[in-house]
Formats: structure tokens, sequence, C-alpha cells
DNA sequence: ATTCATACTTACCAAAAAGAGAGTGTCAAA
DNA sequence: TTTGACACTCTCTTTTTGGTAAGTATGAAT
């Protein structure tokens, strides 16, 4: 189950460095385990709920499996559950089980997936920013291809 | 093609001030295009390649289309020449054909390109910071599992 | 006795994404 | 004359993903 080989210090250095700093002087290949450690973390981050069942959860605090439905609109039971359940398994938020009848479960984000929130403001800013500058470029794009 | 209505301000404040502030008094339901926008943003940035092509990129600067393909590793033709597009198509990068033989063909970060891998610097840090958090908290999870 | 609510799980199926591998065109080198 | 480099494209197959719908357990309300 743990794909990749452990993290260390340098490793952490060089990631950040790579991508935060401009362009050191080009060496021939990438360290692998930089690689598998990226699509790591998109792969986490990246599916089409988790970001949103993030949100809701930073809104609204605890709340339960049905009244999460209800707010991430478009989702299934399935996709629900299960992306919880990765959310749960990664750490980013708790699922509170009381013994009642009927069932009542609460979840809450953890202190992780609320750095997580915070930590993705970034990209959400610079999407908003560059949101007409893409769609632009798209429609420029597609209009070139139609002509040729 | 643009599958969602026109951003406007009022959006967008709203949009960020959600992700990025504490919680608000809550309301009934989220907006529905604020759902959509981020599963559009999501969908973008947020595939197997992109970022790490980025990456290369923003590493190398500008570079040729089997040289990328070594670089990014375990990527095939078909993935390559598939991202390598709608990255193009979305502005990030530039594609300048040389008409010579062998065919020559540059890719290169724009300006839009660069500012998105900056954006992404903060989820970058997050993961590496919180790595090993993760992988305890999901050997935690599926160890509780075996026992029940 | 039947229905309802909650929080799921399971089985089945369709669609989408992605990998593998062969083919293309051109010229230069061996 | 065959091979090779480059930058692809095309087709076929496999894998992954996600939706639908039904089933489960429990007790309370009707």
């Amino acid at each position: 189950m743990p794909k990749f080989s452990p993290p260390d210090k340098e490793l952490k250095e060089a990631t950040r460095a790579k991508l935060c700093a401009a362009p050191p002087p080009p060496d021939d290949e990438l360290d692998p385990r930089i690689e598998v450690l990226v699509n790591d973390l998109i792969g986490r981050v990246a599916d089409r709920w988790t970001m949103i069942i993030l949100e809701v959860l930073a809104e609204h605090g605890e709340m339960r499996f049905t009244q999460l439905g209800r707010m991430v609109k478009g989702i299934s039971q399935k996709m629900l559950t299960q992306t919880l359940r990765q959310m749960e398994r990664d750490g980013l938020l708790t699922r509170t089980v009381h013994p009642v009848i009927p069932p009542k479960v609460e979840y809450k984000l953890t202190d992780l997936g609320l750095s997580l929130g915070a930590a993705f403001c970034g990209v959400w800013i610079w999407a908003e920013e560059n949101y007409e500058i893409i769609e632009q470029s798209r429609r420029k794009f597609d209009a070139s291809l139609n002509k040729s």
C-alpha cells in the first residue's frame, strides 16, 4: 500500500525549490521519487468531490451524511461515502458515530483538513484571477482550429 | 462549450471568502455556480500530468517533445500530446513549430503557466509538510480496519 | 401491519480515461 | 537499401470511474 519510498529532508527541500524558485541549472533527469510524490498529491486533492466537500464542511462545521449529500449537489450516495472515507483515512476529517436510532453520524474537518483548504487558497485565487483569460485563450484556440 | 454562466465580481468575492475565511453564518445552500466553477478549476489543474509537465518546463525552460517525454517518466506519447495540447489551449504554454526536417517543436511556459506554478506552491508546501502525517493517518486507519 | 428515516453496502452496467503499439512523412546517415 | 530521428496520429483494448437501484438494520410513528 505505501507505494513510494519514505520521504527525507533533502527530498522535501529539493521539491520545494524546484516548484517555487526560478529555474536552477538544468540537470539531466528529475528524481523519480519527486514525480511519484507529485502524482500522489494531485490524486489526493484533485478528484471531483474532495475539495467541494472540504469547502462545505469548512463553511458549516459539523455535518451529517444526508445533510452533506444535499449540500453537495449532484453527488451520489456512493461517491459521498467513498470520498468521505478517503478523507477520513487521510486524516482530513473525523467521523463520529452516535449509536442511536435512527443512526446519526457526524463529519467534521480536522486541523489538517482546514489547513488544506487554506493551502488551496492560492490556486483558488489564481483561478479566479485568470478564469477569463483562460476562457479567452480557449476560444481563440478553438477558432484557429476551425479556420485551418 | 462555455458550460457555466459568466462570472461576476460578487461570485468571485463570495467564492474567495468561502474558501479562505473562517466559517461564516451558515446559509441553507451553496450557490450552484460556485460548485461548477470549483469543478471546472479542479479539473483543469488536477489531472495526472499537467502539473508535472508544468514543473519540468519551469525547470528547463524551452523543451522539445521527445525531451519532455523522457523527463516525464511513465507518460505515453498519447498522453503527452494530449496534455500539451490542453495546456496550449488554456494558454499555459506556447507551441512553436520549426519547419525543418526532422521536425522540431518547442514548448515553453507562458507567464500564465509560470504563475500557476507559483500559485500551486501553497498546496505543494502543504503536502510536503503534511505528507508524513497523512501516511501515518492512513496506516492507522487501515490497521483499525483489520482489527474489526 | 406498514411506512419512514438514517446511513450506509452491494451488484450491475455504461461511459470515460488511459495504455500499447503500429503507422506516417521526410530526409540524412550508414 | 535499410535504418533512424522526430513528432506525432490512429486504432484497439484494458482499466478505472461513477451512476442507478436495490438491499440492510432498527425502532418509532401511523
